[in-house]
DNA sequence: CTTGAAATACGTTGACC
DNA sequence: GGTCAACGTATTTCAAG
């Protein structure tokens, strides 16, 4: 990627509004920033160009999606040969469940969040997805009570 | 919140396009689900309305924004009455480098990501940020090597 | 960077099936 | 619940200061 010209104060009090509320029109954005329309167009598609603004997303609850539990996973492989990783790392992305996975330091584990409709739902997950798969060595979950900061990206 | 109606397949189908697209005019998603932009637009207000859709963001590469260190840090309060919660809870909110944060079951436990500069801003959050609260009693810190599925919310 | 105007594209509304 | 056509508005692209 080409490297991001300077993000000035104009630039991040964009992002800070687009974070918020992705559609707002160029009318309303520039008056709240104070500059013409033509100008805010203009850096925010030099934003896009320039990969900071890597796209919109309509934010969908998930709960009145009807899956309302989430559940943290933490997954350890049993070999560390680059395949197994390919092989866990296809799979986690096609299951629907699995809405967000990192790679930790450490021994080969992986952080999952997995939503589901409930206990149920990811038991099936487990006994249907995870555990099928064979490089996965051992599963430890962790259930959260609240959500109490829900961000997307830092705060610019 | 009002029970939603009841989803069907053009609104999932709705749903799936505008969790990755969402500014897609409301002309090329009737054409991608085979209706016309009228009804189009009267499921979209639905859905917004009956909370499905909780709103619109732009998507904002942390690591253009010079944040390209994650860090998944537990902490445990020292108390378990509620003020302590929502003083803790306030003052995350209010941290920058907290992207996300969840209330664990268990022993009063936080799960956070902060998105940091690197080890260097990392041990600024810990020093001027998260040591500083009183109700703090440990702390535990991960850092993963890469983020293998990025997802706002489950894949609908 | 700003202004202004013209061309285009988009969203909403109403009548209608 | 769906379609079609028309209207008002937003966005983009120019020009010029």
């Amino acid at each position: 990627m080409v490297e991001s010209a300077k993000i000035d104060d104009f630039d991040l009090r964009i992002l800070r509004i687009l974070r918020g509320h992705g559609r707002m029109p160029l009318q309303d954005l520039s008056e709240r920033i104070g500059l013409s329309p033509t100008p805010v167009a203009r850096r925010v598609r030099n934003l896009e160009a320039a990969g900071v603004i890597t796209g919109y997303a309509a934010l969908i609850d998930e709960a009145a999606l009807g899956y309302p539990v989430s559940v943290f996973v933490s997954v350890k492989l049993d070999r560390q040969v680059d395949r197994a990783l390919a092989q866990f790392e296809t799979a986690i992305r096609a299951f629907p469940e699995v809405v967000d996975c990192w790679l930790m330091t450490g021994n080969r584990d992986y952080l999952l969040r997995v939503a589901t409709d409930g206990l149920a739902g990811f038991e099936d997950f487990l006994t249907r997805r995870l555990t099928r798969l064979a490089c996965v060595s051992s599963i430890e979950s962790s259930i959260p009570i609240r959500r109490v900061k829900s961000g997307i990206c830092r705060q610019p």
